[in-house]
DNA sequence: ATTATCTATAGATCTATAGATAATGC
DNA sequence: ATTATCTATAGATCTATAGATAATGC
């Protein structure tokens, strides 16, 4: 075994028999952290410090701090993008794929723990370094594009501006209030993007239809 | 005068003479730069640099780095406080006020120097010291939820953050494309905000009653 | 021998204050 | 005398590296 249970010298901290994974409790101590204070206000010594481990220990698993900050970018694209392709070459009506695709993206940022969608807004994100996140996120929004083109929206790229602000809109709705009713956003969220795009009124069987699509994600 | 033209020690930088008013050249680097690199990453000594001063003379101006980011916040959010106020005591239609009020606060966010709207989305914005903006930028949503509520949405919590999130979203759009067009975008932002609230398609009607409840702003 | 941590610290900041200085105004 | 700036710096960081150390594994 590679993840040996206790290899390497025993933490300072208390905590030095139970370190199922050093580095994803450096993710979540820094998820935290970022998404509360930002990234610049967030010293590399106290994501250690909520981590369990010294501040000099993280260099062991990340080469620097803004790599921590891609990581954590890139875990949550990534799963909505990977839908977002399934939904563009699916066959079901185009009202229906938006509406799946705006539910799930919305339930993804509103449903992570620690209001990982708040990270979008760091303006870190452009730093060259981080290039990978911002075309992944481009290419999510493109997504969203592609379904609206594919409904006869016009104008399409205005349009696409205004669904894609409002699907990533819940980060700020859930730092004003850390209480949201994240289902009954996530809802209304996607009822929105339809109305949005200027699409018909959905339908309690539009509805239906999308959360069979995404039932079947797993297959 | 207490303004006179040449008082106080000339500056070091080239720009001796052309001071018209220093703390404004402060207001305007700091716009800038806590918009585009955000407030933490921004040091008090790019601020003064790009303002034409020293760096300790910032503090003759504000007594501390944070009151800068409180000056400028103050500047965005007021007035389309004021333009709220009025349209939520105001008697046309509650869709064209709705409408008015959208195209308005869109195109003060949309058409402000250096896109000041981003100053929303920084962590920095929870600081006890910014808590007059955080009311006030209540108070501004606060105004969007008593026009949905006038118009009989429901729910209206909830379509009140959308549509606030919505509004909002120009900032992340502008901050993704730098060359957008705003007239463009803000027209278009203020019929989704009506779409969105489930209201009937706006008309062209509707939007030439709403630009003449605005043209009367300045009587 | 390998792994995962630790301690210690170099070098580079960054904010804010103290006190001096160079103008104008009376 | 007042104003608006300057120079200099104290004190407090903060990131990342160097090298030691305490486990397990072979």
């Amino acid at each position: 075994m590679v993840k040996g249970a206790g290899v390497g010298r025993p933490r300072a901290s208390g905590a030095a028999a139970n370190r199922p994974d050093a580095r994803q409790a450096v993710l979540d101590a820094a998820g935290e952290l970022f998404t509360g204070a930002g990234y610049a206000a967030t010293t590399t010594r106290a994501i250690a410090e909520r981590a369990g481990l010294r501040q000099a220990s993280l260099y062991y698993h990340f080469p620097a701090k803004e790599d921590i900050l891609a990581a954590l970018l890139a875990g949550t694209v990534r799963p909505s993008l990977v839908l977002a392709a399934r939904l563009v070459a699916g066959d079901a009506p185009v009202a229906v794929r938006l509406w799946a695709l705006a539910y799930a993206d919305i339930g993804l940022l509103g449903g992570a723990r620690h209001n990982l969608g708040a990270l979008y807004l760091l303006p870190e994100v452009g730093s060259p370094n981080l290039a990978r996140f911002r075309a992944e996120r481009a290419e999510l929004k493109a997504a969203y594009g592609d379904l609206l083109a594919a409904a006869g929206v016009v104008p399409v790229a205005v349009r696409t501006d205004l669904v894609f602000g409002l699907v990533e809109s819940i980060a700020v709705t859930r730092r004003d209030n850390p209480e949201l009713d994240v289902e009954a956003h996530t809802r209304e969220g996607a009822d929105g993007v339809v109305r949005l795009a200027g699409l018909p009124e959905p339908t309690e069987e539009l509805r239906a239809e999308a959360h069979a699509l995404l039932a079947t994600s797993t297959d």
